[in-house]
DNA sequence: CGTTGGCTTGAGAGGGCTCAAGGCCAGTGG
DNA sequence: CCACTGGCCTTGAGCCCTCTCAAGCCAACG
């Protein structure tokens, strides 16, 4: 089964005809490592899928340095939702980590889709409510101490860590590498103790 | 007109059947300044529309101390989504901090609303959309100076700064009482020079 | 083998925290 | 009318965590 639409049925009920309107409304994009699906300063006007690879959203500040803001692996969404909405100009950029494929489709388009399919906005209007949720959770350990937010990401994004370079993780966890290096060592130390009793 | 029509019809167009069956579904409740609306361990069941005072949404930490994730006013929508999506215990609470009214809708029901009403889900799909956008640009700012943080929070939050104790912006902001305190007597202090010339 | 990118280590500085007082009302009761 | 109280905000001193800046290390690659 196509991954959108297995991502699909695990949050709402939609006939395969249904279905198949849906996936025809998107186009498929290929990213190499390090290409960008979105620029600052433009207006984004899609939302994206993700199929394979990973990807970053971050942004970059008065001093020139990266924030990223959220990841996304297969069956991920990722978008400027708040330039979306807004058709203003969006102040992050999106990044391809890997390799990268992901389904593209229009937040017109979308819209049009949502009046004919109501499953589909149910889908979305969950999404966007899941987000949210984690977000909050999110702010709530960014104001712990460098090792407990470690700790958490490791626990929450368990396997896709192997996949990310330590700079990444370290601006999410909002740390510089350094920090996020030295909070390395102190777990690596724990483990250390910890086997040899 | 209804608040929660103003509100509603500010996004989506429904007919006033339509939103009379929604009204029909909501019960009032009245709070007490101090009372709480969610207790944590609590599974949150209902979404909260706000038609008079203020409430906030904090989380308590081991240490006991109170972090503050959300305020609500006039028109907002406060719940502990979380919890309602997954069912499980919400670590949230949810406190009146003045006399206040909110609107009170049980997550099924909002559910057998969506089917019956599709602008309804659409108006939810909105909501969700823009809160998410909002934590995703706290987050932003959650990571600079306690001075920036607090510039940034007085041009978004505006006239409601003044409704609002001290300590409740502080949390909100990350900050302890004392340095928030510090952060607005340096805020001051670049007024009294600006004036002065 | 030099370069480059990614990770680690060290030393020093600084922003925000903790703990502990101190000031300033508004409300209350003598 | 005034002292007392409790809530709330401010101030001060010292400390700690994380940042900055600057090297150093290592593996991959040309």
């Amino acid at each position: 089964m196509h991954p959108l639409r297995t991502h699909i049925s695990d949050k709402v009920s939609m006939t395969e005809q249904e279905f198949d309107l849906v996936l025809d409304a998107f186009k498929p994009r290929r990213l190499k490592k390090n290409q960008l699906l979105l620029r600052p300063g433009e207006i984004c006007t899609a939302d994206h899928f993700v199929i394979g690879g990973s990807l970053r959203q971050y942004y970059l500040d008065e001093s020139g340095k990266e924030h990223v803001v959220q990841f996304a692996f297969e069956n991920w969404w990722i978008s400027d939702w708040s330039s979306v909405l807004s058709k203003t100009a969006s102040f992050y950029s999106i990044e391809a980590m890997e390799a990268s494929e992901v389904l593209v489709i229009g937040q017109a388009q979308l819209e049009i889709l949502f009046k004919q399919i109501p499953a589909l906005e149910s889908y979305f209007r969950l999404i966007f409510q899941q987000a949210y949720a984690a977000h909050q959770r999110r702010i709530l350990w960014l104001q712990k101490p460098a090792l407990e937010r470690y700790r958490y990401f490791a626990s929450v994004y368990g396997y896709f860590e192997q996949r990310l370079p330590q700079a990444q993780i370290a601006s999410y966890l909002g740390l510089t590498r350094e920090s996020f290096s030295r909070v390395k060592r102190i777990l690596r130390n724990e483990h250390r103790k910890t086997a040899a009793g």
